[in-house]
DNA sequence: AAACAGGCCTAAA
DNA sequence: TTTAGGCCTGTT
């Protein structure tokens, strides 16, 4: 019921060679990269003014672009890298045009529905966990700029360079940077994979230099306790419920029910999950008369979490 | 310069 | 079981 088929074709754009997709929804890309969920995105402005966005997923660069909403224009991605990955990753599937429908049919408000059709371009990412819970573990206290400066240095100092390992001769988002070369890299710092569990665990020093405070300790006790299996990744995506994500995340050190919350969401697609931060607790007191359950938002109570979220984010 | 930022931990009632 | 401070750092 909430499965929907997109079209898939090549073609020519700007003078690119392109992967167009058409979901036949309101897909878009502004509102899913800008809605908090992910912070290793980059605006890129082409000469002639077109927008697209950078984004590293798992060992690939992607660029991602669109015309109109439902569209997504994938550059330089073959059709089976896109088959394999990227496809899930934007969750291309999944038909948000009733799962709205759904949100507002289970719940009746005219705030939600507002944000919701305000938001209804947003996509839930399927991004991975372990880079998904140390991103909302660095996330805490702490403002958006610093959150993805802290991320882009970690990666830059534990991971792969992906400009250089796939040889590319410029580099994806500086014209300036033409050869990359691992020195140019590290002051730009885009185009790192993010380090693994093992690596965090085995150079933990590394950390320092990106300044996470006291976050530090939260991030290692979470390589330590994922690494040991004390905290089961598979095993959480196995059960994909919401209350056993929580209920396994909550055991890391300086992970409490938000940052658990939002990587159920954003990490384990766990769609009901609701983090309540300091604006949904606005919005909740200013729209909702102080309460809001989430149960009664139903199976897709996250997206609704995002509708709103995003929609007040936006307001002023 | 004091307060705040997409929380959580700890100590104390 | 609930509540107040404190916490790294950077920005306004």
């Amino acid at each position: 019921m909430f499965e929907k088929k997109f079209s898939k074709k090549r073609e020519i754009i700007n003078g690119r060679e392109a992967l167009v997709i058409r979901t036949g929804g309101a897909y878009s890309l502004d509102d899913t990269f800008l809605c908090g969920q992910c912070f290793r995105y980059e605006e890129v402005t082409r000469e002639n003014g077109y927008v697209e966005y950078f984004t590293v997923v798992g060992d690939l660069l992607v660029f991602v672009g669109q015309r109109e909403r439902g569209e997504l224009i994938f550059y330089g991605i073959d059709e089976e890298t896109f088959d394999a990955a990227l496809c899930d990753y934007f969750d291309l599937r999944t038909d948000y045009a009733a799962i709205k429908s759904e949100v507002l049919k289970s719940f009746d408000s005219p705030f939600l529905s507002l944000a919701a059709k305000s938001a209804e371009g947003i996509a839930i990412l399927r991004q991975e966990p372990w880079e998904t819970i140390c991103s909302f573990i660095i996330s805490q206290n702490n403002n958006i700029p610093r959150i993805r400066k802290i991320i882009r240095e970690i990666s830059c100092a534990y991971g792969v360079n992906l400009a250089l390992q796939k040889g590319l001769k410029k580099c994806p988002i500086d014209k300036n940077c033409e050869p990359p070369s691992e020195e140019k890299c590290k002051t730009c710092g885009r185009c790192y994979t993010f380090p693994t569990a093992e690596k965090i665990q085995k150079n933990p020093e590394l950390l320092l230099p990106s300044k996470p405070g006291f976050r530090y300790k939260y991030i290692l006790d979470a390589a330590n306790k994922i690494l040991s299996g004390e905290v089961d990744i598979s095993k959480i995506k196995e059960a994909s419920s919401y209350d056993f994500t929580v209920e396994e995340l909550t055991k890391i050190l300086g992970v409490g029910l938000k940052v658990a919350s939002c990587a159920a969401l954003f990490g384990f697609y766990n769609l009901d999950a609701f983090p309540i931060d300091v604006w949904m607790k606005r919005a909740i007191d200013e729209y909702f008369g102080g309460e809001l359950d989430h149960k009664k938002l139903g199976k897709y109570a996250g997206v609704a979490q995002q509708y709103i979220f995003h929609y007040i984010r936006n307001l002023k």
